[in-house]
DNA sequence: CATATTGGTTAATATTCGCTAACTTTTGTA
DNA sequence: TACAAAAGTTAGCGAATATTAACCAATATG
């Protein structure tokens, strides 16, 4: 279902939140019930309620623990980059292990929920993208003023772009109901997105970006 | 609501068509119920059913009035442009005309319908979106094959990503709940898809014998 | 004018959902 | 070992949902 032996070892709470992203990823908020949770776990959908007070804490627990993996993976990212350029790509190359690793939950979530009326979580959503967009944006500022990347885009803008461009891989996945990774080959992926935005450099051309 | 005085002279059915597609883009399939429409319109649920046998029935109308749109719009497109980039540009334009129109609703809905279990629905986009992928990268492999577009560059992967791409404007204005039109400015947008896919085109006289 | 159709109502049905209560089993630990 | 807490069960409540039936008013059409 997510990954067998490791997912028997975890602890039912854990369960419940892994199978109620599933569920929502792939089957959509509808479906997202205490009897679909719990069939998948052989029990009765009473039991869920012992470990969640309501349905929508199970949602927040959701939201709660892949937003806060996705922050994380952004900081691990910076703290590990050598310059600028290397800084947004171990951003990029976190976000996208991180969101192989939740089978694209966290996009599909910031869709869902933002046309819920749950001011709750639409909160949380909205300040985790402001968040992460201001994080790009901040790197893509740096490196506009260190003339490595184009000085005519607006970082905004530039920020929204890349957010942009991974919902679009998931949005691909789950429209062609690929069985594979969201993104195929990460390194690809984000020459070209850095395609139109970096500053060309002159000397030492050692292009990589044949597929 | 969709548009004032036009919607008031609109047959009931076709009204129940646009407002269960604004509830669906604007509050999701959740919010989706015969009640909800019904009360848009000072009426009760029950009288749904008068124009409707069922709530798929609805929907099925939502699909296929969109995707319809949707497909026509880029045979428009086509039969406008006077060569292939300027057919790419047709097509993408009349396709953001669409999608202004429907305020986002066929990727919303594909998005969505994906995820139910419901075949019908599934068979139908997965369709429009084959075919739609089609008719790009057929255009693409022209544009490969008169040396205006990059050669090493998959027709079909680069369907997806022009899809994409408008998925991910619409996913941006609803994470960000934007007021205005989803791409605010298309010829903008559409160049900048093109930046990265162009052949370069040193000048006029090159000694490409296509030209 | 007569009347059949259209489009609306209220009331009811079966089903599903979130959630609770009461009870039982499992389990960690004093 | 004793026993309280944790984690399950069944049964059921109240609300919401899709859909139907029975009824009624307007309206088009013969």
């Amino acid at each position: 279902m997510i990954n067998g032996e490791e997912f028997e070892k975890l602890p039912t709470k854990e369960k419940i939140i892994r199978i109620a992203a599933d569920i929502i990823v792939k089957e959509g908020l509808k479906k997202f019930t205490a009897k679909n949770i719990a069939s998948r776990l052989g029990m009765t959908d009473a039991a869920i309620f012992k470990h969640f007070a309501t349905m929508d804490d199970i949602i927040l627990s959701i939201i709660n623990n892949y937003v806060y993996r996705c922050s994380q993976s952004a900081e691990v990212g910076i703290s590990k980059g050598k310059d600028i350029e290397d800084k947004l790509r171990q951003v990029l190359l976190s976000h996208i292990k991180v969101l192989e690793d939740t089978k694209g939950a966290v996009p599909i979530l910031c869709f869902d929920f933002s046309r819920s009326n749950n001011q709750k979580f639409t909160n949380i959503l909205h300040s985790f993208v402001k968040e992460y967009k201001n994080t790009l944006s901040q790197l893509f500022k740096e490196g506009q003023e260190k003339g490595i990347i184009k000085k005519d885009l607006d970082p905004e803008e530039l920020a929204m772009f890349f957010l942009g461009s991974i919902q679009a891989k998931v949005f691909a996945k789950i429209i062609e109901q690929g069985e594979g990774p969201i993104i195929k080959n990460p390194d690809q992926f984000i020459n070209e997105l850095f395609y139109g935005i970096m500053e060309k450099k002159e000397d030492q051309t050692s292009k990589d970006e044949n597929s």
